[in-house]
DNA sequence: TCGAGGTCTCTTTTT
DNA sequence: GAGACCTCGA
């Protein structure tokens, strides 16, 4: 951790030299090394040094490096040290692969890079420099979304709301948005903080706001919007923080939240300006827009002079709106920035001819674009291709089989991908993988930190370092179970509030008292001294030592190691993984500080795996192979975002499809199923209209390789695309143009009021009592199932048509006998692949 | 106070 | 189908 004086030391390079001096430009004309290689627009957003500059960069098109190597050329220039470059990423991922890249050209110098890294890590990182201006402790912690929920429901609680009705999380989502727009309460538009609770939104705000200083805890939003207030409530902080940072880079700035596009212009005002006058932002806004929102904050004039600020992003990967991000922010950067420079990169090198032909010819069909056109030298290559499949087991199936095919053609597990668009998704590839034995990992999922067992070993750290951390110490004081039940902690809440105090501090004093049952008492006494041996400890133990303590003698290494149940083990491997971890850090106090902000999980990258992750977490990644199941209404685009969002969201959710296409180098592989299982009933599908934007020159339709098991040759998903050699502007088999003819008409028919799919899934799922017979069912297998509802419903409720000890036959798993039936899934023990689950359907009577 | 067992809801994406 | 939440009996 850099200290706080470093902050205003400014040790400036004895051999800085002129900038754009001819001897600069000299050395550019010939090149250093890092330069050779750049294509001339990439050149000219690393050498365009002075004043804003957008860098337009499409998929594939060299973005990283481009930061990167104008990072290295800054520095090798002299204009800057390392410590007066500001770079900001949004993802945790993309910071790491920035350092790594700038450590391969740059060798050492990385280590003096302290201000690269995620907004909110930068954030924080001054928030912690200036805590006593936001009336908290350099120690603050800072909540994830499950303490922030905890709060608020004890904030709902004490104000007799129903959390049933005005849940919790709700608000969190509210005062998310509020604080991703820059808005402190006081700010919140009238209007919007009546949303929730009958009125009561706005002053629930306010309260949470409160509560948090007292716990000494910041959320995710105050990291930037604290940061905000600083900035423009000291002038004097804001400006060291100015000088200090000569260079200004952006990652994907499409990403920007209105709150971070704020934060950015007033960083990127040259220090020189006198002080900016701060306008009293006016109580309530009534207009949302952003342009009222932005006038009330009141920006500087956009004549203000703003200096080397450099912005990179695609407008058409921008898959964050649902998290506040501004497309906007990029689609103004001109006007915001006036003068800057727009450079666009339009040369791919990742994808061939017709991956890249059908990603832009999908994002073509979006209106809001600043329009490029990607371009690429490489060969045409392999067409992408659209596989329909009969349901969800038989797409994992379908791309189980060919992930062993591409296996055994000698590609690397490494450069397969399946990219999904919710992660309920991915069970059915694990399940399938399992099977297989093939080896995948799954990226992003939940974050190690946020497993229950780490987060319970934190708590217990988070009260020794801060012993006003209510949350953490609520959420220990029990675990393991020591007698404290609801009513100690009540009763611990009622004196902490009467006296304002911590309730740690609160069990300090109650124990002294005879309130409490022996028993309790006996217990609450025995933690609270606990805590104080280990906070003494704490000034000469080690703290990876400190933490194993902490764990063995609290009782809940214990808990697990008595824990029967099948994944203790795993937890204890966890909480071993988290003392590990905390080697990397000095202290406890470092640790904390970054845990929730830049612990992510990673691990085994070395061993050859398949990965499996959701589209978002895809983005800046990329692979030979990629697998994109899942192209169906409701899923993708997600019914969801649809409701919510409007087009708007449609976009959203195509320019999502156009990553996901992007990640592609050899082959882009699309998937839909007719029947897909959400939460845990059958529901009918269509496929994606989607699959209609894309360009029919550059796609191929193939057969389902995981249908055989249907029985009969070809099996159904040849049956299904027996009409469609003429792959154009639509499908053409009867179900298909069915499908299409039920989303055309009807608009206006649901509240939505934006075209008439809204209800599509939901109309055509089938309902247990509506279930064909299987005997007509089957008599049919052959035939061209459409996709039309009667046809197709298989869903849970309906009783099998097999009796227990049934012979049957499976096409892969050959023969058995049917040992338990629950519903429609069967139970066989097959005489040579063991015990298996399967759905009846797949099965036939021996 | 605790655990078992039942009911209910919810499922997008993440710093 | 899972997980959160609630109720009830010990």
């Amino acid at each position: 951790m850099t200290e706080p004086s470093k902050i205003t030391s400014q040790n400036v390079p004895d051999h800085q030299p002129a900038a754009g001096g001819i001897a600069a430009r000299a050395r550019a004309s010939v090149g250093p090394k890092y330069l050779s290689g750049l294509n001339p627009e990439q050149r000219e957003a690393v050498e365009t040094l002075d004043g804003p500059v957008l860098v337009l960069a499409g998929a594939g098109t060299g973005k990283t490096r481009v930061l990167t190597t104008r990072i290295a050329h800054i520095l090798s220039q002299g204009r800057a040290r390392p410590a007066e470059i500001l770079s900001v990423t949004f993802t945790n991922k993309a910071a790491r692969e920035m350092k790594h890249r700038l450590g391969q050209m740059l060798g050492h110098a990385v280590e003096g890079m302290p201000w690269l890294g995620t907004f909110h890590s930068i954030g924080g990182r001054i928030l912690r420099f200036h805590a006593e201006l936001a009336q908290l402790k350099s120690n603050f912690t800072v909540l994830d979304v499950d303490d922030q929920v905890r709060l608020l429901k004890q904030l709902l609680q004490a104000e007799n709301i129903d959390d049933k009705r005005w849940p919790a999380r709700m608000l969190a989502g509210l005062i998310d948005g509020w604080k991703n727009r820059g808005l402190m309460p006081s700010q919140v538009p009238s209007g919007e903080a009546a949303v929730f609770a009958n009125g009561k939104g706005g002053k629930l705000y306010a309260s949470y706001q409160e509560r948090l200083k007292i716990l000494n805890a910041a959320d995710f939003g105050d990291l930037l919007l604290e940061n905000i207030r600083i900035f423009r409530e000291h002038p004097d902080i804001l400006r060291q923080y100015q000088q200090r940072f000569k260079y200004i880079l952006v990652d994907e700035y499409q990403d920007t939240n209105v709150a971070q596009y704020l934060w950015l212009r007033l960083l990127s005002q040259a220090p020189s300006q006198p002080a900016l006058p701060v306008a009293a932002a006016p109580d309530a806004i009534d207009d949302p827009s952003r342009d009222a929102a932005l006038a009330a904050q009141a920006l500087a004039p956009a004549a203000a002079r703003l200096k080397n600020i450099c912005c990179v992003g695609d407008d058409d990967q921008s898959i964050y709106g649902w998290r506040g991000a501004e497309v906007d922010n990029i689609l103004r950067f001109e006007h915001d920035f006036p003068g800057a420079k727009v450079i666009r990169l339009e040369r791919n090198y990742r994808s061939t001819g017709h991956i890249l032909a059908a990603a832009s010819h999908l994002i073509a069909h979006n209106e809001g674009r600043l329009g490029k056109t990607l371009r690429t030298e490489d060969q045409d290559g392999e067409k992408v291709t659209v596989t329909g499949s009969w349901d969800s087991e038989e797409e994992a199936r379908g791309i189980g089989e060919e992930i062993e095919q591409l296996q055994r053609q000698g590609e690397k597990l490494n450069e397969i991908a399946i990219l999904v668009r919710a992660s309920y998704q991915m069970r059915e590839f694990e399940d399938r993988f399992v099977t297989l034995g093939l080896p995948y990992r799954v990226i992003g999922g939940p974050r190690f930190y946020e497993r229950a067992e780490i987060r319970d070993a934190l708590a217990y750290l988070r009260v020794i370092n801060s012993p006003a951390d209510d949350l953490a110490f609520e959420r220990i004081v029990n675990t393991p179970k020591r007698g404290l039940g609801d009513a100690t902690v009540q009763m611990l809440h009622d004196h902490a509030r009467k006296r304002r105090i911590p309730l740690f501090e609160a069990a300090r004093a109650v124990v002294e008292t005879d309130e409490l049952k022996p028993k309790a008492r006996g217990s609450l006494r025995d933690l609270v001294a606990q805590f104080d041996r280990w906070r003494a400890q704490r000034e000469v133990t080690a703290h990876t030592d400190l933490a194993q303590i902490v764990l063995d003698e609290s009782g809940y290494t214990e808990m697990w190691q008595k824990d029967r149940s099948a994944d203790a083990a795993g937890r204890l491997e966890n909480l071993k993984e988290l003392v590990r971890s905390m080697e990397e850090f000095e202290n406890l106090q470092g640790f904390l500080e970054h845990i929730s902000l830049v612990m992510d999980r990673e691990g085994g990258a070395e061993d050859d795996a398949v990965s499996l992750m959701t589209l978002h977490s895809a983005k800046g990644l990329e692979f030979d192979n990629v697998f994109l199941p899942g192209w169906e209404e409701g899923l993708f685009p997600s019914q969801r975002t649809l409701d919510e969002q409007g087009r708007a969201g449609l976009e959203e959710e195509r320019r999502l499809g156009h990553v996901g296409l992007t990640r592609a180098r050899r082959r882009a592989k699309i998937y839909f199923a007719t029947n897909r299982r959400i939460h845990g009933t059958w529901s009918t599908t269509i496929p994606s209209r989607f699959l209609d934007e894309l360009p029919a020159a550059n796609v191929e339709i193939t057969e389902s390789k995981g249908g055989s098991a249907w029985g009969g040759t070809g099996g159904y998903g040849a049956s299904r695309f027996d009409d469609m050699e003429a792959f154009g502007s639509s499908y053409s088999t009867p179900g298909w143009q069915r499908a299409q003819a039920n989303r055309n008409r009807g608009g206006g028919r649901s509240g939505g009021g934006r075209g008439g799919f809204e209800e599509e899934a939901t109309t055509f799922s089938t309902s247990s009592s509506s279930g064909p017979d299987f005997g007509s069912f089957s008599s049919r297998r052959r035939g061209p199932l459409t996709i039309e509802g009667e046809l197709v419903a298989k869903s849970t409720g309906t009783t099998s048509e097999f009796s227990l000890e049934d012979r049957v036959f499976h096409q892969k798993f050959g023969y058995g006998r049917v040992t338990k039936i629950d519903g429609n899934k069967l139970t066989i023990a097959f005489d040579k692949a063991g015990e298996k689950k399967v759905v009846d359907s797949f099965v036939q009577r021996a």
